[in-house]
DNA sequence: TCAATTTTTTGAACATGTTCAAAAAGCGGT
DNA sequence: ACCGCTTTTTGAACATGTTCAAAAAATTGA
């Protein structure tokens, strides 16, 4: 069904250049699969034959663009940076890859959440090793700051805050403020609220709380590994 | 443009009713609008006439579910229940009344975020007065427990709470699992560990957090009184 | 009551996502 | 070079959300 063979890798990458070259100036609605497939110099119906819809397009320029985001931040991780300031490269520049993307809130987000598998190797694996990715950012982003944080806390603050993080994408998704403002906004916020809670989890009960809280949203989010497919 | 003639409520009253069967039958997606306005025994271009989008009929919906939720939540908030019991009780409801909506996710939580205007007075207004509406039954959550939060925190609570509500409401939108059993799951261990901060607020460090939270997601969340339209 | 005006209804037309059967192109073996 | 086979491409057809101009119905003013 999904065409695997050595150069259909090429055609479908042509797919989704044009895609996201369209999609980015007229946003999601307004792109017309005719026009993506004109723009690829091919028919209609072969888009069809790579793509089993617009959506998953979509799912395909989405993680493009966590890939593009990967780049941006990684770079701005260095050691001796503040935990906020990192925290703030991370989401700024997550911000800053989707910029192109408004309106795309429900196809990314389905993207994200239900099954993050794309149209190859459509198994549990793959969306395994892109959350290990973005799972590595954050690590990252901990292990090159300083001050450290508290041991108590040190290995658990990665998922956290990435989970922070897929929380924003979602407030992202539905903000339709000018230049995502909001988001903006949040992340201001977030960002030093996150490093200071990072700093008290010294105190027991701080701990504990983010303890609860840490396993709350994973148990939720949990079932990620084994997505039932829709 | 928004036909707003005395009868023209009932002819709209129809269309609602009718989708809010067939919505909950077929789903958003599989049910038609041209089914939709066989249902409601009219034309096509008549449902048009009262409704500009399918999208803006699920919005209506959205509304008539969250009037639904308060039917059921509100004669379960008796005083004595504990907190943890009313915040379940207003949680629990809240998903038995989305129930039939499952892959309305996209079309609700615009409806809730950008702009919750409905079709007819599409003032900031009747946003607030919905926002109020919400807000009191959290209110009534507060109040009627036993023993009472501390003073501390009692009068941000409510507006905690609603906010933690919306945070589900986007966790629902996209949880895909059978009988949104990420989503129950989430509820039931949100309640406690809410339940347990509400107390913990005494301590001057959770307060001061408690604090940042709040102000935090309302900076954030603020700007809905005065929503970019789009 | 009748004509003018406004509101409502209608059916046809349109745009676009999606499907599909058939044609075309590519390919391996002889 | 030719035959079967698979992969790819194509264009037509379909379903459904949306628009629109014209018809019908209701309402208003004299």
């Amino acid at each position: 069904m999904a065409p695997s063979s050595p150069k259909a890798a090429h055609t479908r990458q042509k797919l989704v250049n044009a895609s996201a070259k369209l999609f980015a100036i007229h946003g999601y609605e307004k792109t017309t699969l005719r026009s993506i497939a004109a723009e690829s110099g091919m028919s209609l119906g072969s888009a069809y034959y790579y793509f089993e819809s617009k959506e998953q397009l979509a799912g395909e320029l989405y993680r493009a663009t966590r890939e593009a985001h990967r780049n941006l931040a990684w770079p701005r991780l260095l050691v001796g940076n503040t935990l906020e300031g990192n925290i703030r490269a991370v989401m700024d520049t997550a911000l800053d890859a989707l910029e192109p993307f408004q309106g795309f809130g429900p196809a990314f987000l389905r993207a994200a959440f239900s099954g993050g598998a794309g149209p190859e190797a459509a198994d549990a694996d793959v969306a395994a090793v892109n959350r290990a990715k973005e799972f590595g950012l954050w690590r990252q982003a901990v292990t090159t700051a300083r001050p450290q944080p508290p041991l108590a806390i040190r290995n658990d603050l990665p998922e956290l805050l990435w989970l922070v993080q897929r929380g924003i994408l979602l407030f992202w998704a539905y903000d339709a403020s000018p230049g995502r403002e909001r988001t903006r906004r949040l992340v201001r916020n977030a960002a030093p609220l996150l490093a200071r809670l990072s700093v008290l989890s010294r105190l027991p009960v701080v701990r504990a709380i983010l303890d609860d809280v840490i396993g709350l949203v994973r148990s939720a989010a949990d079932g990620d590994r084994t997505p039932y497919r829709r």
